[in-house]
DNA sequence: TTCTTATTTAAGCAATTGCTTAAATATTTA
DNA sequence: TAAATATTTAAGCAATTGCTTAAATAAGAA
């Protein structure tokens, strides 16, 4: 690592512990925030919670049948997404109807205003 | 794919065609989106997409220093970023200033304020 | 209880990710 | 020109991702 370290002389050490601080201060959250990027990140997944967020609830099966995927693979992305705590399920006898939680529904909304953007109601 | 289908009736076929020209019709913009997700998906590039919204530019050397990785590992990031036009380098004699692009700045702009809640200026 | 349906879980595997180290490419300075 | 600095690129590799298929759970219906 130090011998891949630059000598240069123009940065300002100011500048550089200023931001290590700022670094260390949001550990936490650029974890968190970095975390729910990641699984908005996929796409199949970016479609789940977009689906969730105009349907309000849907089933596996039902996004089985939207997203022309297997249920297992439908099901293991619902499980990344509900250990994110970014959705949770409610079961209704055989069904488990899965939809958006609030915890990080503020960091996600904005980004979902930029998908139908000549969205005509 | 067939034995995996469910084969209830509560499902609305409406309601699921619906869905479906929904994804079709705004494929490109969840291919679009998901791509920029993931890449401030990655802790890492997402403090790199951080710092360079404060600090307006910085070169792999500076960034090297905050992150406390190696040249090589933040320059492959920085490619990355690149690549999906989030972010451009200017050089400027031996050193190369990376800053963001308007590109992708209005869907990453929100995520931003999520990181220093506490910021007092 | 047995059978069917809805869902999850697990194992397997190819593809991707993100680092490491070493080498290559630019640019400036001596 | 040669030497030093800043950056990129490439190869290698362990870890992760996202699918597949098959099996395990769970709940309703016969």
């Amino acid at each position: 690592m130090a011998s891949d370290t630059c000598i240069r002389l123009l940065a300002d050490p100011i500048q550089i512990n200023q931001c290590k601080s700022m670094l260390s201060e949001n550990q936490e959250s650029f974890n968190r925030i970095s975390e729910a990027l990641s699984l908005a990140g996929n796409e199949v997944r970016l479609k789940i919670l977009y689906l969730l967020s105009v349907e309000k609830q849907l089933c596996p099966c039902d996004l089985s049948d939207i997203l022309g995927m297997t249920i297992p693979a439908v099901s293991q992305h619902l499980r990344k997404l509900k250990d994110g705590r970014v959705i949770e399920g409610r079961r209704v006898g055989q069904t488990i109807f899965y939809s958006l939680r609030q915890d990080h529904l503020e960091l996600l909304k904005p980004l979902f205003s930029h998908i139908q953007p000549t969205l005509s109601v």
